[in-house]
DNA sequence: CGTGTGCCCTGACAGC
DNA sequence: TGCTGTCAGGGCACAC
C-alpha cells in the first residue's frame, strides 16, 4: 500500500498501511455513496469517490492523481481524483453503524425502506425546497444532482416545491420515479458527464436518457422549454409547465 | 433545530 | 496558440 499526499478530502487515516498490510479482504459492499472493504482484521475500508474519484485496475504507470495504490495478490488498484473531493477511512466493522456519516444515513431508495411513508415522515412540516431534501442523504441515501432533477421531472414535482405541500399520491409518484431512474441508470451503466468512465473504460450511457438535465432551453414533451436555476452553486434543470 | 450559502480542487471546454 | 471565464456526479462548515 502506498499513498502518494497525505490527504484527500480529509488526511488519510493513521496507520492505514500497517492495518492493510498482509490482511485478507473479506466483502465488497456499499452504502449510500461510499464503497466499503472488509478485511480480516475486523476494519472496514470506506472510500468516497466525490465527483471526480475512480478506481484504476492496473494501470500501466501511477498518475498524477493516483493518490493512493493498494497492491493485492493479482492486481494493483490505484485511487485516482483529480479533484479530491473523494474520501479514504479505516473503521473497525462493528463500529460502522456509529460512523458519524453513517449514523443518520436514511433508507437506500431501492431498499424495502424507502416508501411514501417514509418521505411523508421526513417531509412532514419542512418547508425547504424538495430537491434540497432528496439531496440530503439523511432523508434518502445515495441520490445525487442528476438523479433528483430527473426523477422530480418524471414524477411532475417543481424542484423548489415546499417539501412538506407535497401529497400523499404525489410521494408515491415520486418514490416509484427515483427507483425507476436509478434502475436504468444502472441498467445502461451509470452517467457519463465529461469524463466518468466504467471500471471497463466504456462510458457510461445513462446521460442519453437524461430528460431534463443538461437540457436548459431545450422543448420539453409538453411544449414548455426545460429551464435551469442555481442554488448554492448547483445546477436545477426542469420544466415549469409540468413540474408543479 | 432548519435553512441557505459558499468553499474545497482540478480539468475540460468555450470564446476571444 | 494561449489566455480567461464558467462549469462540474458531493459534502460539509458556517451563519442566521
Amino acid at each position: 500500500m502506498t499513498l502518494h499526499r497525505a490527504d484527500l478530502r480529509r488526511p488519510f487515516p493513521d496507520g492505514l498501511g500497517q492495518r492493510l498490510t498482509g490482511a485478507t479482504v473479506t466483502t465488497l459492499s456499499r452504502r449510500a455513496k461510499y464503497g466499503l472493504i472488509d478485511t480480516d482484521r475486523g476494519d472496514t475500508l470506506i472510500f468516497h469517490l466525490g465527483m471526480s474519484g475512480r478506481w484504476r485496475i492496473d494501470p500501466s504507470e501511477i498518475g498524477k492523481h493516483d493518490h493512493f495504490v493498494i497492491e493485492t495478490a493479482k492486481h494493483r488498484l490505484a485511487l485516482n481524483d483529480p479533484r479530491r473531493f473523494g474520501s479514504v477511512d479505516l473503521v473497525p466493522t462493528g463500529e460502522l453503524a456509529e460512523w458519524p456519516a453513517f449514523k443518520a444515513l436514511g433508507p437506500e431508495p431501492l431498499g424495502p425502506d424507502f416508501s411514501a411513508r417514509h418521505l411523508a415522515a421526513a417531509f412532514k412540516d419542512r418547508i425547504a425546497p424538495v430537491k434540497a431534501l432528496l439531496l440530503d442523504q439523511r432523508v434518502v441515501a445515495g441520490l445525487g444532482n442528476i438523479y433528483v432533477c430527473e426523477a422530480l421531472y418524471l414524477s411532475g414535482i417543481a424542484p423548489t416545491r415546499a417539501a412538506g405541500t407535497i401529497t400523499r399520491p404525489r410521494l408515491e409518484k415520486l418514490v416509484t420515479a427515483i427507483r425507476e431512474v436509478l434502475e436504468a441508470a444502472i441498467e445502461a451503466g451509470g452517467s457519463t458527464l465529461r469524463d466518468y468512465a466504467r471500471p471497463d473504460g466504456e462510458l457510461g450511457y445513462f446521460a442519453k436518457q437524461w430528460r431534463v438535465y443538461g437540457r436548459e432551453g431545450e422543448p420539453c414533451e409538453c411544449g414548455g422549454l426545460v429551464e435551469r436555476r442555481v442554488d448554492s452553486g448547483r445546477s436545477t434543470f426542469w420544466c415549469p409547465k409540468c413540474q408543479r
